[in-house]
DNA sequence: TAGACAATGTGATGCATATCACAAAATAAA
DNA sequence: TTTATTTTGTGATATGCATCACATTGTCTA
């Protein structure tokens, strides 16, 4: 479903019918924007009317949990963010932050609703997301409490490669108290995880380059824990 | 919202737009039940081209963890279930079971999807769920997994009289084993921490008959762990 | 090229809670 | 009612991991 739009922004192989430019409305309604790694793009607490499409790059979904700023989710682009804000409270009740450099729209809450209901493919779509995205978080809820450090640290590296980057070598686009965060436990355990991983050849690290040497040992490692 | 619908069985007052039945292609699209305390609404790795209205009664949502069965959310009437399975793959990822008598009607997911496609409000009403619900995955990350388990409990305490029963007094819809799979922890310690609680004063517990004494202790400790 | 600050490596210690092991009670079945 | 089965209460023990403490390395800035 590529649609290489000429004028709207969002000339990318996206879930998006938005490049339909039949919806012209969408044209003189977005803001375009470059963002740099670090960035924030949604700012939890904050004021909002718009929902943002993530173009280009690589973000992390994050809120404020009882004791530290907890991950809940990476994504990668294209992805719409802030809906829940849209339909909600119009308070963002999470913030989104900018891993690698990114290009994203912020479109006007009105006009997205109104392309919702004028478009029943791109509704549609959006619906299977929201399908998917549940799926996935009942399954996070299942994986992550049950197993130990090491399984969570497998499936995280396991994620980046599979589902983020689609290569086995990688920079690691957290920090080490990140990735903490992400997998529910302490930078230190982090650290020594990593090493081990690194000890057993599993995958050989390199500052924040890491290479998956044994994709097999990770799965096993995931499935006991 | 209340449409009290004379030809279709949706006669809730529901997140549902159903009931406005302009949309009589339903009426002759859908199979009614009622369905005992412990019988399966949805069954994990079971074919399906059905969405599910609960439409009285209360459910939770379950699945295979790498280990033990995992909760991972309950549900009262009124609510769909199942949409996962409708724009996937058709094999049902999660289990639904019922935790008190209900009534479900199964809709055929072609009807369903003929709806969406028909109806904006009903279309924004169901979006809108996915966002509410997408907003509690995120805290329920951020929360069970940094608090300790007395404040996981008082949050499921708070939450079957805050948003399931309405009432500060209420009987217990699930075993100790399974309130131990909601808030991830073992069964002795769900055993250990209501008799805590019970003898500190803040609930009367009486077999499966909850009485919330003092709510705002259950608050406090919801908060510090 | 220094100096400062952030990110990482690694040992020692403590603690929350899982697990094991039964007893007691409640519920279901016969 | 009696028997069988599930659910619940509670102690003792083991353990995975958080936390603390500090050394080391890497990275930015002036």
């Amino acid at each position: 479903m590529q649609t290489n739009c000429k004028t709207c922004p969002f000339k990318t192989k996206a879930t998006s019918m938005l490049c339909d430019c039949s919806l012209e409305s969408l044209t003189n309604n977005h803001l375009e924007l470059k963002l740099k790694k670090g960035d924030s793009i949604i700012k939890q607490g904050m004021y909002s009317t718009n929902v943002v499409f993530l173009r280009t790059g690589l973000a992390k979904i994050h809120l404020a949990g009882p004791y530290t700023e907890q991950i809940v989710k990476m994504v990668n682009a294209p992805s719409y963010l802030g809906l829940p804000t849209t339909f909600g409270s119009k308070i963002n009740q999470y913030s989104v932050t900018a891993v690698s450099d990114v290009e994203v729209c912020f479109i006007d809450l009105e006009v997205f609703q109104t392309i919702l209901d004028e478009n029943k493919e791109f509704t549609r779509e959006i619906i299977q997301e929201f399908c998917k995205n549940e799926l996935e978080y009942f399954h996070r809820c299942a994986n992550r409490t049950q197993k130990l450090i090491r399984g969570n640290m497998a499936d995280a590296l396991l994620e980046f490669a599979d589902n983020i980057f689609k290569t086995d070598t990688f920079i690691l686009p957290l920090s080490q108290a990140e990735l903490a965060n992400l997998i529910d436990t302490s930078r230190e355990s982090v650290s020594r995880v990593l090493s081990e991983f690194d000890k057993d050849g599993i995958v050989r690290i390199n500052g924040k380059s890491i290479e998956i040497l044994n994709k097999k040992s990770l799965q096993l490692i995931s499935q006991n824990g």
